[in-house]
DNA sequence: GTAGGGTTAG
């Protein structure tokens, strides 16, 4: 007791614990003080710094401020107090006081530069170091290998290379580069950060003693910018020289041996590792797991997953991952749902992965919770998982959606522009692409071989033909990056949908070893137009490259059914059977109340056919109102004119739609209809004047009610169009609302047709 | 009293 009326006599703040023992400690250190207050000549820079020392161990800034007060108040703040007295309260954690009493000493030692330096380095106050490091050399003070060892961090952090190339020139004059391997080792991590590998490379070689550290940063970076030759030579050089690998070594050289795809390299280092004994290190046991994945052997990643006691985000993730770049999407969904079930938070890593599975799966409603999440966590505007987002509206049909997720984004760069504009593309909204990629080159960004690829479906998808050629030529002309086949091959889409075939031939032929896909592209674009001769020529092609391409003979099978030459027809058909060939039937099918009911032309086991059937009676006679013209180009069998239109009336995506219609009320605005196989041309012209009825459901019996409708597709895949629109306003919105357009003149005189029933003057080009 | 390297994503 005597003790704390002594200390509030010296107006000391002390906390009664009631731990004995701190109780004590207090009471020694209040004793100490006052014993040498009342003494004052025994109060010297020897018991100064013990006193100080004490509020080091004790970690009270309560203390340090008090034998602070006292330092003044004794004339003792010289330089070993002052420079130890900022260490406490460093220790701390008191920077308010030590940069206080940090800038208020007369004298710094070199020590006290350091240690602060290296804390703001350690708070992520880069820049605050940076400053701190050149007042420092201003002041007189040369920097030490303490100093440079942690100062290159902060320049690799904020990507200031001019920057750290002078502070490495520095070390370079104080001989430090070479002699200290911290020193050493840092340059080599800054230089590796930056992308630098040649730089950190010729440093790291310059290094006089190599040691684990150093030869690790130069893996991970090798590791870090794909090389993975050179990270492995390293790593080969390295065990040669008797240095062993550490968990940091493997966990970084595993992530090589996946990227490499190098199974067998991979099992040698986790031979090595479980030798060292480090296959139970989390970060290098996840790496383990990220090896398997990438070459191919998930059930191993499952095996080293399971082997973790206690997960932890980074290892979730890396799982769900595995399994999402395995095509196991569903159980990634899954594993998600026990992360969290066992309270292990998500990150922007693991919703964007997550986000990623829901985009594959076109699964609109898992996403749109997990967009939730992505909100709850304060990560819409993170350009990783914002940007998932953006991928996953667009995917999923809901264009409107992905802009407004895609504005909110604080940053954007090339890969989320990427996904709005192929969100545009794919939903046939072409202009809206073609904007964005303006937009994009005007914020400095530079387009990649998505975006262009992007844009040229886009112009695919909108029948932009002139816009796509020009930017096709500009990009050929330009040489900033090779087009590849993909972007040829949509070009060849392009101009083979439009009619331009033998410029697409010219294109295909262009390209040096064109593959299936070029070939099969032209294909189908001589079936579009009954071109046989030019699509006997491309079939050669193709079965030169596939001889048991599927796809094709049913391709060529249906060009010679719309071309009328039935006889080839039936040769074709039977060379199928002789290869027994098995046409996928198609599908289509529809979530109501989540539960998914599945459609197929001429399947009427669904229990409710007959109700469908009716519906749809009703539904194809308003659609016919609105111009809609059956195209029996699109029946493949030989039958009569009658027979045909009746047969295009039951395809499976009609049947779908219809009972999706009867089965929801009128707060659904939007039908999701999956497809296994393109939509047929006619289905693809009837549901885009589907979604443009507005029938009452009290203006018949039935329950029907369209309003406004999107229709998200598995394949979305149906392209090019030969129509365009010019200025008429109806059009316009009508196009805005529209999908794709594909080029038939069955589709043309449909919107005439519609144009003229809405009254509006439209003029519509047709490009043949 | 001060210092260097790692694993997951769109």
């Amino acid at each position: 007791m005597m003790m704390v009326g002594l200390a509030k006599l010296l107006n000391l703040a002390i906390t009664i614990n009631n731990t004995n023992l701190l109780i004590i400690n207090h009471c020694r250190f209040l004793t100490f003080i006052v014993q040498n207050s009342i003494n004052e000549p025994s109060f010297n820079n020897t018991s100064m710094c013990s006193l100080i020392q004490q509020c080091i161990e004790n970690k009270s800034l309560t203390k340090a401020r008090m034998v602070h007060a006292h330092a003044i108040k004794f004339g003792l703040l010289g330089l070993n107090v002052g420079n130890k007295l900022t260490d406490a309260y460093l220790k701390c954690g008191c920077i308010v006081d030590t940069r206080k009493l940090f800038d208020e000493l007369p004298q710094r030692y070199l020590i006290s530069w350091n240690s602060m330096i290296s804390y703001y380095i350690g708070q992520g106050k880069c820049k605050e170091a940076i400053l701190l490091c050149k007042r420092m050399v201003s002041e007189g003070v040369l920097p030490d290998n303490f100093t440079f060892s942690s100062v290159f961090k902060a320049f690799s952090e904020l990507g200031f290379v001019n920057g750290g190339r002078e502070a490495h020139g520095m070390s370079i004059v104080l001989g430090l580069e070479v002699l200290n391997k911290f020193v050493g080792s840092a340059i080599v991590d800054m230089y590796a950060k930056f992308g630098k590998m040649k730089e950190a490379h010729v440093v790291a070689d310059r290094v006089m003693s190599k040691d684990v550290v150093l030869l690790t940063a130069l893996i991970v970076g090798y590791t870090q910018h794909g090389d993975g030759e050179k990270a492995l030579k390293v790593f080969g050089e390295m065990i040669r020289q008797g240095i062993n690998a550490n968990e940091y070594t493997f966990a970084s050289i595993l992530i090589t041996c996946g990227n490499v795809e190098d199974l067998s390299i991979g099992k040698l280092v986790h031979g090595l590792m479980v030798k060292s004994g480090l296959e139970s290190v989390v970060a290098s046991k996840t790496s383990l797991l990220t090896m398997y994945s990438r070459c191919g052997l998930i059930d191993d990643s499952l095996k080293v997953f399971n082997n973790f006691l206690c997960p932890n985000q980074v290892t979730w993730t890396s799982l769900l991952v595995a399994l999402i770049q395995n095509g196991k999407e569903e159980v990634a969904l899954s594993k998600f749902k026990e992360m969290i079930s066992s309270s292990v938070l998500p990150n922007s890593f693991t919703l964007s992965s997550v986000l990623q599975a829901c985009s594959s799966l076109a699964m609109l409603e898992l996403g749109k919770q997990i967009h939730a999440m992505v909100m709850k966590f304060g990560l819409d505007r993170d350009k990783y998982a914002g940007s998932a987002v953006v991928n996953l509206y667009g995917k999923c049909g809901s264009t409107e959606m992905a802009r407004s997720v895609f504005d909110a984004l604080v940053e954007y760069d090339v890969v989320s522009m990427n996904f709005m504009i192929y969100s545009y593309a794919q939903n046939g909204i072409g202009h809206e692409a073609i904007k964005l990629f303006h937009k994009m080159k005007e914020l400095g960004l530079e387009p990649n071989e998505v975006t262009i690829l992007s844009v040229l479906l886009a112009c695919n998808n909108a029948g932009l033909v002139e816009e796509g050629c020009q930017l096709f030529d500009s990009i050929k002309n330009n040489q900033r990056f090779e087009l590849t086949r993909d972007h040829y091959a949509c070009m060849v889409n392009l101009l083979g949908r439009c009619g331009r075939l033998e410029e697409a031939e010219v294109l295909v032929k262009q390209v040096r070893n064109p593959d299936l896909v070029l070939w099969r592209t032209l294909l189908s674009a001589c079936k579009i137009h009954g071109e046989v001769e030019m699509a006997e020529r491309a079939l050669k092609q193709v079965l030169d490259l596939s001889p048991d391409d599927e796809g094709t003979h049913v391709l060529m099978s249906n060009l010679y059914a719309s071309a009328g030459n039935w006889n080839q027809v039936i040769e074709m058909k039977s060379t199928m059977r002789e290869m027994k060939f098995k046409k996928n039937p198609a599908m289509s099918w529809v979530e109501i109340d989540k539960e998914v009911h599945t459609f197929m032309a001429g399947d009427w086991s669904h229990p409710s056919s007959k109700e469908i059937l009716d519906t749809l009676g009703c539904l194809i006679e308003k659609v016919k109102i609105l111009g809609y013209i059956p195209d029996t180009r699109f029946v493949l069998q030989n039958m009569d004119e009658e027979e045909k239109k009746r047969s295009l009336y039951y395809h499976s995506e009609k049947l779908a739609i219809a009972f999706a219609l009867r089965k929801t009320n009128n707060k659904t605005t939007t039908i999701r209809l999956f497809k296994n196989l393109r939509v047929c041309g006619d289905c693809h012209s009837w549901i885009k004047l589907m979604s443009h009825i507005k029938l009452l459901r009290n203006e018949t019996q039935m329950p029907l009610s369209v309003t406004k409708q999107t229709f998200g597709m598995r394949d979305q895949s149906v392209g090019a169009a030969v129509l365009r629109s010019d200025q008429a306003e109806i059009i316009k919105i009508w196009l805005r609302n529209l999908w794709h357009l594909d080029g038939t003149l069955a589709e043309a005189a449909t919107i005439c047709k519609t144009a003229e029933i809405l009254g509006a003057k439209a003029r519509i080009n047709i490009i043949l």
